[in-house]
DNA sequence: GCCTGTTTTCGATATGTATCGAATAGTCCG
DNA sequence: CGGACTATTCGATACATATCGAAAACAGGC
């Protein structure tokens, strides 16, 4: 029944995302540290971004993040990596992700 | 006890909001409509806004929308009129309302 | 096939917030 | 002052979410 946990994960069409997702995604301080990571250091996998919060917690902010049209997320071997996936939402929202980030 | 209920509203420093408090403000869509409103036909009275929620929800949005520095509140008779303070806001956060607003 | 490592799901808790109706309080006017 | 109008606060409800630890699922190596 649990249909495969890992089963490769689903991200939404630009279409899909609202910017009500982005929002959302974009007000935790946890989740912006993870786009600042991704976008200082490049793709990396879930489990070495050193937060202070548990990898279950962790989990939920890829949800809201992959959601949010965010970060896109592909498996290599036993891990799961994550990538930024901006340049294609700023097509939809120019400017939104920049300008968060922007505001240290 | 209560000390003046209307006793002129507090509005944050520009130095104490928070881009936190600036997104939370933002990721609503009744006080996006808020927002539109007044920048497209000017400054309102709280009650002119016919939007489909109670004046006491309304309420809530207003003190939300001052918690992130983007509307100014003063009072003119037994009035209460709302002001944008996005230029002024933009000084800190360039660009975000902007983005946002720009997503339809 | 079994063990190890990685991530997600589950169950539970705590907190935040959007919403309403009713009550309260300020302002103006007669 | 009393009444009408305007807006906020209070109390209650419903729902979302951030968080954790434990359990489950997948990949790789022995």
């Amino acid at each position: 029944m649990p249909l495969g946990r890992w089963a490769s994960v689903s991200h939404p069409e630009l279409d899909e995302v609202t910017v009500d997702d982005v929002l959302h995604a974009l007000a935790d301080p946890t989740r912006r540290a993870i786009i600042r990571l991704l976008e200082a250091e490049g793709d990396r996998a879930c489990g070495t971004f050193g937060l202070p919060v548990a990898a279950s917690t962790l989990s939920h902010h890829f949800r809201a993040l992959r959601k949010g049209g965010i970060i896109r997320q592909y498996d290599e071997g036993r891990k799961r990596m994550n990538t930024l996936r901006i340049a294609e939402l700023d097509t939809k929202f120019p400017g939104l992700v920049a300008a968060v980030l922007a505001s240290a």
